[in-house]
DNA sequence: TTAGTATCAATAATCATTCTTACCTAAAAA
DNA sequence: TTTTTAGGTAAGAATGATTATTGATACTAA
């Protein structure tokens, strides 16, 4: 994660046009966002954040913007709470956790993993993958806060 | 899952039960299908299979039912699919591939799968994991079927 | 029996996401 | 420059799975 992205409209100018989109405004911003909180926001968040910079701006644009990042592969969903999706600028193929507790979700990272490092699964061809677990966070159990929100 | 379960109203009764769930007739009769399909079925496709025998039931019932039986880990809900939920009466931890040609959702067995062996990752407490593969099928690889629908 | 509790069906409500439509913009063509 | 064209966007309606609510009924324990 460390310098992989740095947060300026330049790239993420550059990155839409290594991936064939074309650079609207509304697109570069959904993009800048999504670079610097280098975090999991939902669609919801995003146009919250949108709107600050361009008030007009509607939520179905918002999900049409992410809809082609998605198919161009600049951004990665993930569907690890049940009501909403989670948007990110990270692409490589990982893991997550989300705590009942704190509801926070961050990346986990399992040392070797056979399913990250394999093309094909008894016969099957695996092009995307997402693993979710769920749990106490680190910090809720320091807490001792045992009891799910 | 040969022989793991048998596909009896007896053997619902006595899962259920085991579970600490009053076994009403409506209850049983969710479990017993989720027992004979074997398969994964959405909430919508267990309705209809219930309303079969029971023509006055709802489909609140069979969600309110499905949510009470997660609860007490008599099924295991899967949501590799974005639009809908299914569930399955296969308890034990294990990983769904969900192929985009044919739809079909099937158990991946991963050889050692680091994820499935421990209880924490990085010091986080681990409840629950749903581990979700998208691609081609084996099936739809021999058809040469390449293109998802 | 009777009060208290749990379950259920039916309906309405929720709410993230998608669809539809009309307008707008920017570049291509003339 | 003017016209055309394609694509992008805003707004609001529609969708559809799930959840909440409610009133009725069935069970349970004393
Ligand atoms: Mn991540
Ligand atoms: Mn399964
Ligand atoms: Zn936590
Ligand atoms: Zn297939």
């Amino acid at each position: 994660m460390k310098g992989v992205y740095s947060y300026s409209m330049d790239n993420s100018l550059r990155i839409l046009k290594e991936h064939d989109i074309r650079p609207t405004q509304q697109r570069l911003e959904v993009h800048l966002i999504l670079l610097k909180q280098a975090k999991h926001l939902t669609a919801e968040e995003i146009y919250e954040k949108v709107k600050v910079k361009m008030p007009a701006i509607s939520p179905a644009t918002v999900y049409t913007i992410l809809d082609l990042f998605k198919q161009k592969h600049v951004v990665n969903e993930i569907r690890i709470q049940f009501d909403k999706s989670c948007f990110e600028a990270r692409i490589d193929p990982h893991h997550h956790f989300l705590c009942k507790h704190c509801r926070n979700i961050f990346d986990i990272n399992i040392k070797p993993c056979p399913a990250l490092e394999t093309r094909t699964i008894e016969g099957n061809l695996i092009e995307e993958l997402q693993g979710y677990f769920y749990g106490t966070c680190r910090k809720c159990l320091e807490k001792n806060d045992d009891k799910p929100v």
